[in-house]
RNA sequence: GGCCCCAUCGUCUAGUGGCCUAGGACGCUGGCCUUUCACGCCGGAAACACGGGUUCGAACCCCGUUGGGGUCACCA
């Protein structure tokens, strides 16, 4: 059997963090067994559902390198289809009309509550006739649900899961206007798209029950189920747009890449032994659900931090030049021309291995393309005194004189010229004045590779913008 | 509240009855490296929620307690 899973979000304005790691198990489920992978945007409720929407979906499942097979489906499309099963359910006597209005219902929901007794429709339309129908109210068609026996569900997650049919109710498959819920869109979709494994969010576990009634209803197969446990913020509550649940291109505005994603969601309630940097060609060979956690896990920033850092350093210098690139443009106000691109691919082994995101990233390799004269940092120009200007003044002749620009040479030179000059001077007192002047600030890769990349022209004409700077 | 699920360092987790005086990672922390900042390296503090069983033996099995979470719509 040809495993099928897939992703069905409803299309609430983004792909939330949640979501994305459920795709991100499907997905992997599905390659990992050689599969198919779904989409399905649920859409049945058309107040909440927009293009825009929907396009968020797609472009965040894109972005985190999450391809589906084949179109997605639009289960609001398939409402037809939905009426077509329930008729059959109707006609077989496993579902019925049921006349109460939403506000009887409402009633006898408060009524409940006000004695403390458990709420649960009392299907007083299952067995009535529909001569007693009253006027004027458009029915809803209800599961004719059984009333003793269990349900039991063998979870590949969670394991064996069972629970009694009477504490569940006859729920509504088609409401008064004929739309369906999404109850019985579910099972519909699921079913007609051959989907074996439903794999989704803990918080469907109880609807699960209520699904399977209804494939036992339809006569159909039941797929196995996986109910990945939630993800819970920071401070152990349920995730809110305050901390986390942002939607995927947050995370990627805020510089994290998709790969270091991957890799942090799929430890987040799954494991393999002791590995934690897992690329995604191992991941689809590990990828089990039998190694998912049940329990809830909560997002950690400082981890995504630290795995997106190492992605970056490990990450392709063209790659990083042009995730950059977008953002150096902004901020600098002009497009980059094709040398300064490969100026900051020379330089990018030296600038990778000290970010963590891209944003650091585009910040740190802002002075290679930015313009003279630099705008120094308060620390920087700190560094730019009387003393330095001093030295600096000597170097820039000294440079000026160097045949060979190597990053050994001129290292060699300015070691030299610290050891003969008396007093004694550290390295230090010379180099942090030549980072000020040639970065405009006081942190960079190291200062005489920074020379070789900028060239010798640029260096020594930053020098002596620094120089002057300085006024002494 | 009813029903359901869960429970190992601060966090993510390894662990499936003896290999556990509980391992890894992030974070925190002491040190080394060093022209800055990172990276890297060496070291440290830090957990089996509690109580009963079962067993020669329990982090692992069972029961209870406590604590957390989910769900109870003509939303999805």
């Amino acid at each position: 059997m040809t495993v099928v899973t897939r992703f069905a979000p409803s299309p609430t304005g983004f792909l939330h963090i949640g979501g994305a790691r459920t795709a991100l198990f499907n997905w992997l489920y599905a390659r990992h067994h050689g599969g198919k992978f779904l989409l399905r945007i649920e859409d049945t409720d058309r107040k909440r559902s927009t293009q825009e929407a929907v396009d968020a979906i797609y472009e965040g499942l894109e972005w985190l390198g999450l391809n589906w097979d084949g179109d997605a489906t639009s289960q609001f499309e398939r409402a037809d289809r939905h009426r077509e099963a329930v008729q059959a359910l109707l006609d077989a006597g496993k579902a019925y009309r049921c006349y109460c209005t939403p506000e009887e219902l409402t009633q006898m929901r408060e009524t409940a509550k006000a004695e403390g007794l458990p709420w649960k429709y009392s299907g007083i339309w299952r067995d009535r006739d529909p001569s007693e129908a009253p006027e004027g109210v458009d029915p809803v068609i209800r599961i004719k649900a059984p009333l003793d026996g269990e349900v039991v569900i063998n979870d590949l997650v969670q394991g064996e899961v069972r629970v009694a049919n009477e504490t569940l109710d006859d729920m509504v498959l088609l409401r008064g206007d004929g739309s369906p819920t999404y109850m019985l869109a579910v099972v519909v979709d699921d079913h007609d798209m051959g989907v074996t494994h439903v794999i989704r969010g803990d918080d469907h576990l109880t609807n699960a029950f209520r699904q399977y009634q209804l494939y036992v209803a339809l006569g159909w197969d039941v797929p196995e189920f996986a109910h990945i446990p939630l993800i819970h913020g920071p401070d152990g509550a349920k995730m809110s747009k305050r901390h986390g649940a942002l939607g995927v291109d947050a995370y990627r505005d805020e510089g994290y890449l998709p790969e270091a994603m991957r890799n942090y969601l799929l430890r987040l309630g799954w494991a393999h032994g002791d590995e934690e940097i897992i690329s995604t060609k191992q991941a689809i060979e590990w990828f089990d659900l039998s190694n998912v956690g049940r329990a809830a896990s909560r997002f950690d920033f400082a981890k995504l931090s630290n795995l997106n850092g190492h992605y970056v350093r490990s990450g392709d210098d063209q790659m990083l030049v042009d995730a950059i690139a977008p953002l150096l443009e902004e901020t600098r106000g002009s497009a980059l021309d094709e040398a300064e691109k490969a100026l900051l691919c020379t330089a990018m082994p030296g600038l990778k291995e000290r970010a963590k995101n891209i944003v650091e990233l585009s910040d740190s390799a802002s002075f290679y393309v930015a313009k003279r004269p630099l705008n120094y940092t308060e620390k920087a120009r700190n560094q730019l005194d009387e003393d330095a200007a001093a030295h600096l003044r000597v170097l820039a002749s000294d440079f000026d004189q160097m045949a060979d620009w190597e990053a050994e040479k001129l290292e060699q030179h300015v070691r030299d010229y610290v050891d003969a000059t008396d007093p004694a001077v550290k390295l230090g007192k010379v180099a942090q004045p030549l980072r000020a002047a040639l970065s405009g600030t006081t942190v960079s890769p190291p200062i005489f590779d920074v020379m070789v990349i900028l060239g010798k022209q640029e260096t020594l004409a930053r020098i002596n913008d620094a120089i002057l700077a300085t006024n002494f």
